[in-house]
Order: C-alpha cells, then structure tokens, then sequence
RNA sequence: GGUGGAGUGGCCGAGAGGCUAGGCAGCGGCCUGCAAAGCCGUCUACACGGGUUCGAAUCCCGUCUUCACCUCCA
C-alpha cells in the first residue's frame, strides 16, 4: 500500500505520488516570529518532522522548506512594546523557535527564508498579478490588492462563498473594491520605522501577509510542488489568499494541502488574549524533551490535541516501558552473543506499521504496533526466546528510530555525564551490588534492602534478575 | 449567519457494519526473600432518540453538546 495523505482542499484521502520521480517538495507555512514559541507551534512543526521522516525512510529525497515571517503588524507592534528595533524582536524570537525545534529534534529545514530577504520576488509577483488583471494600485497610495472577483475559482480552498463572509465594514475605506480583496503591498505609515518599508514600483511600503508564501515557496519549489502544509487555522484566509494569487499568476502550486489540527487548553484553543498559551519554556525542562516530543506526536496530526497536566508523566511512562525492553533485550542478547549478529534494517517495519503510517500518518495506530512488539519481545525474553527476543528488538529499534523517540538514542540521552564518571559510578556501585549479594546469600535482607534503599535515594535503580543484578539511573 | 470538525471506558487516544487497538492508571494472578521490571488475566466504552440490517460505536434521519475558521494566529 502506498501513502494516502488528506488533502484539504479535495477533503478526501488521496494516494501520494511524488510529482518528480524520487523527490518531493514540501513548503511549510512557519511561524510569524513575533512572540515566544508555544506547544501548538511545536506540534505543527513536529508534524512535518514526521512526515519527512516517514517519507525518507521510503526512500524519497525531501526538500522541506519553511519560512519566516520577519515583517508584519504584530512584529511592529510587539518591538514597540519591548522596546527592540523590528528586526532585532524577530530575530530574538526566531533563535527561541529554532531553539524549541532543536530540542524536540525537529530536523532544520533544508531552507528557512525569512520575508525580508524575499521582498523582490514578492514585488515581481505583485506586477505580474497587475498586469493579469488580478491585482490593482488604490489611487493615490502605495497600496495594491488582490481582486477576487477577477479569479472565479476564489473560495475553492474552503468553500467559502462572497456572500458569507463577515462584512468588513472598513473595505470602502482602505480602497478595497470588494471585501474579500487583501493587501498585497501595504503603503508605509509615518507612525512605523523606515527601515520596515521598501522601496518598489507601486511605492514605499511592504508585502501584505499572504504574498510572502507564494513568492518564496515557488522560489525555492519551482511553480508545482508536491505538499503545502500549515496549522488548521491558516486555511482561511491565508492559504485561501495564496492558493488564489498563485493560480492567478499561473502558477499550479501545491498538489496537496495539508493542515495539522491545533493544541488546545482544557478544551479551548491557546490564545493570547486568554492568557491560557502553553509555551514552550512553561513546559520543557533538562529532561523531558523526549516525553514531549512523544506526546506532541502521539495524536493523528489532523485531530485536536488536548494539553492538560498530567499528559507528559504518561508519555515518560510508556517511554520508560520501551527503553527498558531495549535495554533488557540488548543485555540479554549481549549474553548470548546474539547482539553483534543482529541484522538492523531501518526500513524492516512489521507490516501493520507501515500500513498505519501510510493510512495519512496515522501514528497512533503506529505506536499500538510499537508496543505490540515491545511487549511481544518481553515475553520472549521471559520464554527465553532469543531468536524471537532479536527480531522484536530489530523491529521496535526501527520503528522508534523512524518517529524519532529512541529513548536509548545518543540525542536524548541528555548533556549527561561523561564516560569516565559513568565507568566510575559503575565500580562504586557494582561494589555495594556485591555487598548486598553477600547479605542476601546469608539471608540478611535488612542489610540488602538497606544498601538498595541508600542506592535509590542517590537516584540508582537496583534490578534483580535470575542470577545477577542491573542497575540504572532512575528518573 | 456561512464553512469545516468533534462527542469512545478513570485519563489520553485509534478504529469505522460482525474480528483484542494501544498507552497511562486500577484490580487479580505468575515470577521474586521482598521489591523493581516483565508476563498472563481483568473491570469501567462508543452523547441521546429513532431507523436500515441477521448484526451498528461504525450507515441513515433527527436532537443535544462542543471546537475551529470567517479579525492576527501553528
């Protein structure tokens, strides 16, 4: 079976196929970096992360491609209020957003473009639009509007009708002809900085919102692209509005549209003017990047996610569960000199894994299949079924690997400590294991329990298994 | 008002006419000196009311509740 993805603008399940043979392009609507990140940013960059993944693992080259918005009212706005140049806020909060990424290990982009590098192309596509008819100057000012009644295909995206929509009482008054027209060039205003306007052929002043997408993603995408993706709440009027001025430039664009479903707070979506935004640094500490990552991606990437407390303990635990059978099976098949003949294919998914995630990612079922076999390779280390122990390792090692939550992977293992103190720690603590041994050979279980006790308060974990002992350190 | 969704067990979260989702938590058992880990078993489900069907959480009709977008938003 091959990959069905969702597409948002037929609203059906449609069979992927790279437009170029072996190669897809994916263009992301990425953040307007004009606050500090938050969960919902997080997840929807997440997303992509693991489609990218799924789609290299079938042997696809990605060309993932997520902007910046550098330059808009917010941005001006929220650098009054903090009192920053324009640009100097921008770049403060897009450091946090690549920040928030690396620690979840979102893989970088193979290009980030920020608006502001971009602004020729966006004057070029805004000619092109006049000349065609589909975009005019207001008299008299700087600013220039998409006309949707010159492109009749306006509102397929979300089958949004011109009668329907809010009326906009201000239209007639910022020169609009209808009021779904949108900015595509926005004339300076004295009250904000110089060094936000630019100079072009309809006058001072700078892009509109929608305009930046369209430039940069046939940019560096070409005019037909495989994927365009963005959280749910971009779908109108943003996407919309690029989809429109892109065909009315002749442009193909996307083949598919793609909208992750947003976080919400006990039941409400994050927003600023409830106060209820989870961020990223409310949340993420030294050592739960992990959980996170597993909790942002546990859900179907187009369903609500519900953030409450509590919902991160879970994913430690059910992440606790799979480290421990990796490293259970590893030592186990260590022991057997099984471990070093063990063949790792990254791409040997048990079957029923495959089919979830190319069921439009669907990786809840994925990570059913992930325990499945977790808790099959338990019980084949218990029924001292090596051969069978092996192939459960091999399977759950790849499936872990390819959503990226390897809790044995070097990435979250922490800054942890280095080889030498660890060597150390293991002498010391191998000692007292003897100690204790001795004590439970002469039945002296006061002495073992206090010595296992004393371990577990410093943060070790004593194990005892038929014939030996592990040890580990707890959370 | 328009558009697109959602209501599943204590919690999270899949599924989508008959076949165990899974995780977390709970309970019982096995193992263990005791733990821990693990395994086995197990309880609390499909918003409500009708209908179709041999059979419906799944399809149809209606009702209720709820979320998002239509203003900046991942």
């Amino acid at each position: 079976m091959t990959l069905q993805l969702f597409d948002s603008r037929s609203q059906s399940l449609r069979e992927f196929k790279p437009l170029k043979n072996g190669q897809v392009g994916i263009y992301l609507c990425g953040p307007t970096v004009q606050s500090a990140p938050h969960l919902g940013h997080l997840r929807s960059a997440l997303v992509y992360d693991q489609l990218r993944r799924w789609l290299e693992a079938s042997g696809l080259k990605v060309s993932l491609i997520r902007n910046v918005t550098d330059i808009d009212d917010k941005v001006l706005e929220n650098s009054k209020k903090e009192n920053l140049a324009w640009w100097e806020l921008a770049f403060k909060y897009e450091q946090l957003f690549s920040d928030s990424y690396s620690r979840l290990d979102i893989a970088a982009p193979t290009y980030e473009p920020r608006a502001t590098a971009n602004i020729i192309e966006m004057i070029e596509l805004i000619q092109l639009l006049i000349e065609k008819g589909h975009a005019y100057q207001v008299e008299g000012s700087a600013d220039v509007y998409f006309s949707a009644a010159s492109w009749k295909e306006y509102g397929e995206l979300t089958n949004q009708k011109s009668d329907d929509l809010i009326d906009d009482s201000e239209a007639p008054a910022r020169g609009k002809k209808d009021p779904r027209d949108f900015a595509l060039w926005k004339s300076h205003k004295d009250s904000e900085p110089r060094d936000a306007a630019w100079n072009s052929p309809f006058g001072l002043g700078r892009p509109g919102w929608h305009i930046e997408c369209s430039a940069m993603s046939v940019k560096y995408l070409g005019t037909k692209f495989d994927i365009h993706g963005g959280g749910l709440d971009l779908r109108f009027p943003h996407h919309e509005n690029e989809l429109a001025q892109s065909r009315a430039a002749g442009h193909e664009f996307a083949n598919f549209w793609l909208h992750n479903g947003l976080v919400n707070v006990n039941g409400q979506k994050m927003s600023k003017s409830l106060g209820n935004s989870i961020l990223v640094s409310d949340v993420l500490t030294d050592s739960n990047a992990l959980a996170l990552r597993y909790y942002l991606g546990s859900a179907q990437y187009r369903s609500v996610l519900d953030y409450n407390e509590g919902v991160l303990a879970e994913s430690e635990s059910a992440l606790e569960r799979i480290r421990t059978f990796l490293d259970r099976a590893a030592r186990a098949l260590n022991e057997k000199g099984l471990l070093g003949k063990i063949e790792l294919d990254p791409s040997a998914f048990p079957e029923k894994f495959t089919t979830a995630m190319n069921d439009d990612l669907n990786i809840p079922a994925a990570l059913a299949v992930l325990h499945e076999s977790v808790r099959e390779g338990n019980a084949s280390l218990d029924d001292q079924l090596p051969h069978q122990a092996a192939r459960n390792y091999a399977e759950v090692l790849a499936m872990v690997d390819v959503l990226n939550i390897n809790p044995t992977a070097k990435f979250w293992q922490g800054s942890g400590s280095s080889a030498a103190a660890m060597s150390a720690l293991d002498g010391l603590v191998r000692s007292l294991i003897e100690q204790r041994n001795v004590a439970r050979d002469s039945k002296d279980f006061k002495t073992s329990d206090r010595i296992r006790d004393q371990l577990n308060a410093v943060g070790v974990v004593l194990e005892d298994s038929a014939g030996s002992t592990h040890w580990s350190l707890g959370a």
